[in-house]
DNA sequence: CGAGTTCATCGTGAAATGACGATAAAGCCT
DNA sequence: AGGCTTTATCGTCATTTCACGATGAACTCG
């Protein structure tokens, strides 16, 4: 098997359309429950953090942000319930990764109104 | 004075440009305020319902959502204060529309991750 | 003026959120 | 195996949010 993969746990980019309304009561909770995660501070520079380095991190977000580990683990698991963002394990670590659909979907969702 | 307009309260657009940075630590906060105000259905409705009707609309919003009259009142004041929507007193009643400019702000925020 | 609207604000209680330290689970290395 | 690292989860506490009814302020109309 190939053992030499650094860090594969982004998904190799997904560029099917996606069908779904921007608009309806289905996609207000939507749009409200992806808002809901990004409405705080350390989320979205988790967010940030994960868009800049292509490659995905995993403690170095503690490192980073001023709040203590169990605080940032906690906010991962929101941005990962919302869909924003996905976790592989990968050995005794987390890597952790922007879902780029979700993003676009947001952003579609967001340009609905 | 030209006493005959009917719901004059949403400004007439504003096409200037937002010179303002959409990354950074302000720009977080500032998204990420936003998006928290956006993070309610409820909200999300509000704010559909003010797109679609160019006209604004003022206590329709009680009649349309399944909400008191004061938990209404306490959402687009929520809304208001992170910019999302301006009120304008007209007479007993009050108006509401969108502020068209902090919605491309939180798009541009948005689109910055 | 006085009654009736319309909306904002206050006070309250239940539930959710945010932060932390402590602990547990899972994997690596010698 | 044993120790170390890394991360998730638990329990807790303080704060915030959400929803409501009641009250109050401002305006219109008879």
């Amino acid at each position: 098997m190939n053992s030499d993969d650094p860090a594969v746990c982004c998904p190799p980019a997904d560029d099917r359309p996606d069908l779904r309304p921007v608009e309806g009561d289905e996609a207000d909770h939507e749009l409200a429950a992806l808002a809901k995660a990004v409405g705080h501070p350390a989320r979205v520079q988790i967010l940030r953090l994960l868009s800049r380095r292509a490659s995905c991190v995993c403690g170095e977000i503690v490192d980073v942000l001023p709040l203590a580990q169990s605080t940032v683990s906690q906010h991962l698991k929101v941005l990962k319930d919302a869909g924003l963002v996905r976790g592989e394990i990968d050995g005794p670590r987390t890597c952790y990764c922007l879902d780029p659909r979700t993003m676009r979907r947001f952003k579609a969702l967001l340009g609905g109104l």
